[in-house]
DNA sequence: TCCCTTCTGTGGTCATACCAGTTATAATAC
DNA sequence: GTATTATAACTGGTATGACCACAGAAGGGA
């Protein structure tokens, strides 16, 4: 027996969704004014407090521009979006990814990773290592193998904690700020080919760090997901 | 004569500022329960709506985490920050960076250019070259010689542009979340050395897109950021 | 024709009130 | 005395309504 979580979406979530929905629909096109907030609260039943700050999320994401005393705008969020655009349509789409966007996000991390390993085979201390390597034990586990959820998230525990021992202050924010789409792909590669798999893939990275292995870990990126992009 | 743009901060924005400022300079250490709401009201005489959103932003920003119905506590915003976090910590030192975040967001833009770049010349069409020239074009513009600040905005359209040639729809919206650093960095090389250097820098990139010629434009990258770095 | 005043409409902000879940405490049954 | 259950206090979450400041249009006067 298992419960998903319950969420209650509250009137601010349900309108930001509604926006989303006509917008990414193409009901809404970019450039569309939209109608004054205190209209939108007559049409909709809900305060204008409801709409000014269902309209403040919208546009952190992108989705719209808010033009103060003149009016709300529809955007250009392919153009001008940002990382919460990209949770967005996450969201939108229940978790799942077009292949297109897949393929993106790899071609990101390939660059990141690139940096991240080679950062951090320069700068971590052996302590770091070792406290990584919990991770990687845990991924592995026998007697508590890990939920696909569970394995991307030590997965992503794994990689975030490689960059941060990499002295660079601005990779771990990055990293963190992809989370959600990492996690879903790491999940998604778990479903398809086992968690054992998943521990297989970090262990050998983890092995390159250990034994300080700059080439052999960015050739176990150029293999690794030069096939998951394929 | 020159007057700055005025800002007339909003309570939330003092209440936020104010909570920076403590956390930032470590009154406030990590895991330290705030005081209820409530009570920030009281003390700080404003409503509690001006609170609890204030503490909204901080939670987005990754210096508080809001445990509903338990209190709010500091988070380690070093290790659990996103992109969000880095404005607030820009936004905080007024727009100046600290040596090492230079380099971080160097190393990382080092990262991400290489991958836009080889993108860019393998997807780019030639109509959408065309329009990018008209960026370098303005930034070099003899007749209206662009401030540093304008030179920026200009370098970052190029390069943002740049991105969306690329086919990669992540690309440009991580770019985007970078537009706050990356100019700042911009407008301090333009005060530097000059606008006339970043339009040359530009330009020399540009001709490389033109003829797409990936290894010179990789080359550039090297060049000029590992310059910078330094 | 131009400029100034006035008015209307817009989003920005805030204080209040109520809601729901957590936790500690006290009462109860065994 | 202990375990269990009911209750109350406290916490953050949310919705409402009212007021504010500014942009822009309309109108009147020189």
């Amino acid at each position: 027996m298992e419960f998903e979580r319950l969420y209650a979406p509250s009137l601010k979530d349900l309108f930001v969704q509604q926006l989303q929905d006509m917008i990414l629909s193409g009901e809404l096109s970019v450039g569309t004014k939209l109608p004054p907030e205190r209209e939108l609260c007559q049409q909709m039943h809900v305060s204008r407090a409801v709409v000014n700050s269902g309209i403040a999320e919208l546009s952190r994401q992108g989705f719209v521009e808010v033009r103060p005393r003149q009016g709300n705008y529809v955007a250009d969020y392919r153009r001008n979006g940002n990382m919460d655009t990209l949770m967005a349509l996450m969201h939108y789409n229940g978790g799942l990814l077009a292949k297109d966007e897949i393929r993106s996000i790899l071609e990101v991390r390939w660059g990141l990773e690139q940096m991240a390993i080679s950062r951090a085979v320069e700068n971590a201390t052996d302590k770091e290592l070792e406290a990584l390597g919990e991770f990687v034990d845990a991924l592995g586990s026998e007697e508590n193998p890990p939920s696909p959820a569970q394995a991307a998230e030590l997965a992503f525990a794994f990689h975030h904690g490689m960059t941060l021992t990499g002295r660079n202050s601005i990779l771990p924010l990055i990293y963190s700020s992809f989370k959600v789409p990492c996690t879903a792909l790491w999940i998604r590669f778990c479903r398809k080919y086992g968690v054992a798999a998943l521990h297989a893939n970090v262990e050998k990275l983890y092995r390159c760090l250990l034994d300080r292995d700059a080439k052999g870990a960015a050739a176990w990126t150029n293999d690794y997901l030069s096939e998951a992009i394929s």
